[in-house]
RNA sequence: GGUCGUGUAGCUCAGUUGGUUAGAGCGCAUGCUUCACACGCAUGAGGCCCCUGGUUCGAAUCCAGGCACGACCACCA
């Protein structure tokens, strides 16, 4: 077949082929396994690969960091389907419990409306619709980038097979007595009115204020007076002598309108440095002063309710809103003479993650999961198996041991692991997994625990829903229809889990914790963090700053595959990447390059063919590309398979654009007969970028060699190439290049037209049979004509590395060798230095003896030659 | 306070177990409608590899200290 050279126009325009080439992937059905294997084109005895997409949430749309995911992820998955896996790719998205609330609810602010005027019902259904369009959105995104997702088996965590399992679990740890209900100290997040994990807590630095309050015999510190009402301890440091005789007395205090009782205790993490070094304790409203309150048994008193207004034991203060109990009860401290001065200081400042509240600590009565008791089928408790899997494997088996890369994580893991508290999983919100507890009418004594609703009547369910990450903990398996299901038992556990490092505590570890205690395995071999994307000064991207780069922009403007590029190269796992246009419009660059490559070489050969085993080279040239062309493949492949996947990229980009296009090609259009060697290389290529740019190649070998556009030939499930005959360096089209190159800056450096052909002689003991038999390429690549005589002394000569150049026009040629022996002279002195130093000579090792020998022969030759 | 990362050309970054005359892309300069590509070709300029010590025959690379920037964890009552 002749390929028309309109079907390939001279720039590569992405948006006119991408989607027509998603369609064709995916109606092919080869994204699915199984389908592969029925079409032949996996073997299925073959391992399986499995990646579960960090599913995104419903709330908006895709950003740049989905799009790095998605590049990397789809990255690893082509080359592991090219290289014969069985590879599975599972889509899903997240309810993201108060993220989509919040979304919703802003939505409803705008018709004036709040969640509780729709009721629950009613609200969910408007959440449903929301989360609906949400989910099609991003279904078209990721489709957009080129992510090969099998979406025959797409889920979502609010999925009733899924919800099935997240109630499964919690049922199970419940009666382990992993899970428990308890009045603990959680933080409270007075806007979004639900309680929040440990980790989705920030902090802000603030400027507050310091009170000094007189507090019976001693004076105190607080930046939040009204919540000494609610003191029942008073903490001093053991050694501080101010506060000997107190220590262990109950003391009764007088603080204005109220009275309070404390008893004083002794801790060393008291300072007694910072304000008085006495400090009122109030368990309710405090972490610490709740731990304390846990080990010294004091009495834990709530004066803050849920919506943040003082409660019944605020005695006077009862129903205020805790800013407006601040300001009475500072004024009537000071109308009792008891506030003692007010400083300016610095402080943190806990605020919720979502939305920027300040968090009151408070008591409540919550759902949690024991991190720290022994579970009677492992003996050992969740964080004791979740640091052992990372450790050494699972007990002690590499199997289920889990690596992650970049290996400087495992350090933040385990610190994170060990300070593991006690996880609060109940929300206090509509939108998720309802907790599968039942209480019995009247009162909270009675309880049903389990999958399905209890039988019987009277019974209810708790008002409140799981926190989020609990059902996203348990997605490798939830996904597969864990316990049962044929999916399960083939493709877990799972590969790879490619993500941002922001995450690791949110999820990862939460992944890790959750699945080995329902399944006994590893959730996954190989943890990839990738970093954080940020604008080109290094700032976070954001709608406030403006500085954020829309994907679907950029893959309008310049393709899918210049963006996945942008997003692979020059990138490290674990560091952060700068993103702008101009690297996009890069790659872009390199893409359209590559394009041409294949137009030249479909244009210039009559017949795409595809070649089984490597054309015999009959020119130097030809040699010289196979055995860098074979070179590639090894170091290519090598990189890939230890996830360096950047360095791999750029083999492949100088390879294609400084190897094959700027000389191959071009010795191509002189030399003759390349039709072999060039079909070989490029469909071999083809596969080899194809991880990295999909689409570009799928186009290319669909117009090449699957004209028939048959499924079973699609480039996407092509095998991996190998190395056929020796891979290594250039050896003598290496001087032959110099050579060139060095004739190409003499002429430029002497402003010769580049029309000009320009009388040449060169002269060589070392390599006259060489450069005899390349006289056509160096003459054509350089626009020379070689001549037998040439006058030397009106001659340009150039005094090359064991051979002279002798270009016969006027120039100069002074200012050139005088840098060159300027160069070449502090180069000699520094080996003659290093040579003469006796030490080097006894202790480095011969080879590298030989070598600067050898550089220093050469290079003093050089410049003996300069010289005359 | 603790832990970690980063510092290489104007900009964004490579630099794989210590041995290169330190690289790339963009940008810049000069020239080119060379029949695949101006999203291109050719040639070129541009670097106390943050600082100070140390280890070593030899350090951009390893170690210690410092400076600058960044992230995370803990958290100030």
């Amino acid at each position: 077949m002749k390929i028309e050279s309109s079907n390939l126009p001279k720039a590569y325009e992405a948006g006119k082929y991408e989607d027509d080439i998603y369609q064709y992937w995916e109606s092919s059905g080869l994204f699915n396994p199984d389908e592969c294997i029925k079409r032949g084109v996996t073997d299925k005895d073959t391992p399986t690969f499995t990646i579960v997409l960090p599913p995104p949430n419903v709330t908006g749309k895709l950003h740049l960091g989905h799009a790095s995911m998605l590049a990397y992820e789809d990255l690893i998955i082509r080359f592991q389907r090219l290289q014969g896996k069985q590879t599975l790719w599972v889509p899903g998205t997240d309810h993201a419990a108060i993220a989509t609330q919040t979304v919703v609810e802003k939505e409803l602010a705008k018709e004036g409306l709040k969640k509780e005027d729709l009721g629950r019902e009613k609200f969910l259904e408007r959440v449903r619709e929301y989360v609906s369009k949400s989910k099609n959105t991003i279904r078209k995104q990721l489709r957009k980038m080129g992510a090969s997702l099998d979406w025959s088996r797409e889920k979502y965590t609010l999925d009733e097979d899924v919800s099935r399992t997240v109630y499964h679990v919690f049922t199970r740890m419940y009666e382990d007595g992993l899970i428990y209900r308890g009045d603990r100290i959680v933080n409270w997040c007075p806007r979004c009115h639900s309680t929040l994990a440990d980790d989705e807590v920030e902090y802000k630095e603030q400027k507050a204020k310091l009170y000094y309050i007189k507090y019976g015999p001693v004076v105190i510190a607080t930046t939040r007076p009204e919540t000494k009402i609610g003191d029942t301890g008073l903490a001093v440091h053991p050694d501080d002598q101010r506060y000997q005789d107190l220590i262990g007395k109950e003391l009764e205090i007088n603080l204005g309108k109220v009275d309070i009782k404390v008893k004083v205790f002794a801790d060393k993490e008291v300072d007694p440095e910072f304000g008085s070094g006495a400090i009122g304790v109030t368990p309710a409203h405090s972490q610490i002063d709740f731990a304390w309150a846990e080990k010294y048994g004091l009495e834990v008193k709530k004066i803050i309710d849920e919506d943040g207004k003082m409660t019944a034991e605020a005695g006077p203060y009862a129903g205020l809103p805790v800013e407006e109990c601040r300001q009475k009860f500072i004024a009537d401290l000071e109308k009792a003479g008891l506030l003692v001065k007010v400083e300016e200081i610095e402080n943190n400042i806990s605020v919720c993650y979502r939305c920027g509240t300040t968090i009151e600590p408070l008591t409540s009565k919550q759902w949690f999961i024991d991190v720290n008791k022994k579970i009677p089928r492992f003996g050992k408790s969740l964080k004791e198996l979740s640091i052992e899997a990372v450790r050494q494997g699972l007990s002690g088996d590499p199997k289920q041991k889990i690596d992650i890369i970049p290996e400087r994580f495992y350090k933040t893991y385990f610190q994170w692991m060990e300070n593991l508290r006690d996880w609060c999983i109940s929300r206090q919100i509509w939108w998720g997994h309802r907790i599968p507890v039942w209480y019995k009418e009247g009162g909270d004594e009675e309880v049903y625990v389990g999958v399905e609703p209890p039988k019987g009547e009277g019974w209810r369910q708790d008002e409140d829903t799981l926190d989020t990450w609990f059902s996203s903990a348990l997605w490798t398996f939830s996904t597969l229809g864990w316990p049962e299901g044929e999916d399960f038992k083939r493709f877990h556990p799972t590969q790879v889990l490619e993500t941002g490092y922001d995450i690791l505590f949110f999820w990862v570890a939460r992944m890790i914790i959750m699945t080995i205690y329902t399944t006994g395995q590893i959730p996954f071999e190989k943890v990839y963090l990738h970093g954080l994307i940020r604008d080109k000064q290094g700032r976070k991207m954001s709608k406030s700053l403006g500085n954020g780069i829309d994907p679907l922009e950029m893959i309008a403007k310049y393709g899918a595959d210049a963006l996945r590029l942008s997003m692979i190269i020059g990138t490290a796992p674990g560091n952060d990447i700068r993103m702008y246009e101009e690297k996009i419009a890069g790659y872009r660059n390199f893409v359209n390059k590559f394009w041409n490559i294949a137009r030249f070489i479909l244009l210039t050969v009559n017949k795409p063919e595809r070649i089984a085993s490597q054309p015999l080279p009959k020119t130097l040239a030809d040699q010289w590309i196979l055995a860098n062309f074979n070179q590639l493949i090894q170091e290519v492949t090598g990189l890939l398979e230890q996830f360096s996947f950047s360095p791999a990229a750029e083999k492949l980009y100088e390879f294609t654009w400084s190897k094959l296009a700027d000389w191959y090609l071009e010795v191509a259009k002189i030399e003759q007969g390349k039709d072999e060697i060039l079909n070989y290389i490029l469909e071999r290529l083809l596969i080899m970028l194809h991880p990295f740019v999909p689409f570009v190649t799928e186009v290319i070998w669909s117009t090449s060699y699957n004209p028939e556009k048959k499924p079973e030939l699609m480039l996407m499930v092509q095998k991996w190439p190998q190395a056929q005959g020796e891979a290594g360096g250039g050896g003598q089209f290496d001087l032959l290049q110099e050579i060139i190159v060095n004739i190409r800056s003499l002429r430029s450096t002497n402003k010769i037209p580049p029309v000009e052909v320009v009388d040449v002689k060169i002269e060589s003991e070392k390599y006259q049979p060489l450069i005899e038999s390349q006289k056509e390429l160096i003459a054509k690549l350089a626009r020379v004509g070689f001549v037998e005589e040439l006058d030397k002394d009106s001659a340009l000569h150039y005094p090359g590395d064991g051979y002279d150049i002798y270009l016969a026009v006027s120039g100069d040629i002074k200012a050139r060798l005088e840098k060159e022996r300027r160069e070449l002279e502090k180069y000699i002195a520094s080996l003659e230095k290093k040579l003469s130093n006796e030490e080097f000579l006894r202790k480095a090792p011969s080879e590298v003896i030989n070598k600067e020998r050898e550089k220093l022969k050469q290079a003093r030759e050089k410049l003996n030659k300069i010289k005359n």
